[in-house]
DNA sequence: TATTGTTATACTCTATAACTATA
DNA sequence: TATAGTTATAGAGTATAACAATA
């Protein structure tokens, strides 16, 4: 028997919505790369390892809001596959330097080119472009 | 030493969006309701519980995008902590009806106050009701 | 003293399978 | 047989403290 539900009082919730809603897009994101082999966080791992060759291990965790402690596993894994690689830096003999491998670079158009359709589908569910613009500049007010 | 870094590749992608967005306001919920001793699983399970009284634990779960598993600790501990309580049904004696206890009552009273004055915040952040309504709109498209 | 990468650890969230008692 | 609640468990994600090497 199903019973309809008052979901009023949580489904205004900016919060809520959000999670649901990033909920859904990531467990679409894991199915589409399911072939490729890659997660959400690896994907932004490895386009910011493209972007900014060289950079540090502690600034690109930085840059993706998680703590450079957890970046640790996440860049091994990335290195045992051989997508990326953690050369001793020149300078500071305390740092390393974050680099894509070849293979890495391939991974990275792949991927690239596997987000850009699947980015386009949201595009197409929001309305258009001018909604996905609105979205972004609305949710960079949240953080 | 700081270095510019490029996110160009990162940061107009809906779903990396979503979860920097959604990890901001989740951080500021928690803080917001530490008094009070509420997370946001929580917070939505008493409200739906208030507004939906006799609600079977499966509905429930459905209705919050949760398995019926992760469920049970969710009202186990709401129950431990006098908020909530979980009747045998008269109808089907396999599924037990959730209802609010005076407590729990109270603490949605209080909750929905604070709720009230924290989702002002974002509201005011946005840009206006309108900004938020698009952005709930926006939101609801996704998932 | 401070910072970088790292290890260790604990806590939370999530997903899956299987059990029991009912239907 | 199917369903509701539950248990057990494994896998991720996250946060904190502390260490060795280097600055």
């Amino acid at each position: 028997m199903t019973r309809s539900i008052d979901t009023s009082g949580i489904d205004g919730i900016i919060g809520y919505r959000l999670r649901r809603a990033q909920m859904a897009v990531f467990a679409r994101f894991m199915k589409r790369f399911a072939a490729a082999g890659i997660k959400p966080a690896e994907y932004s791992v490895l386009i910011l390892a493209a972007d900014n060759p060289g950079l540090r291990p502690s600034d690109m965790a930085a840059a993706l809001g998680i703590q450079r402690a957890n970046f640790v596993a996440l860049a091994a894994g990335l290195e045992e596959r051989g997508l990326i690689e953690r050369r001793a830096a020149e300078a500071d003999r305390r740092s390393h330097a974050i680099h894509l491998t070849p293979a890495g670079a391939k991974m990275v158009r792949d991927i690239r080119m596997i987000q850009d359709k699947f980015e386009a589908e949201f595009v197409a569910e929001l309305g258009g472009p001018a909604e996905r613009d609105l979205l972004l500049k609305l949710l960079e007010k949240l953080g």
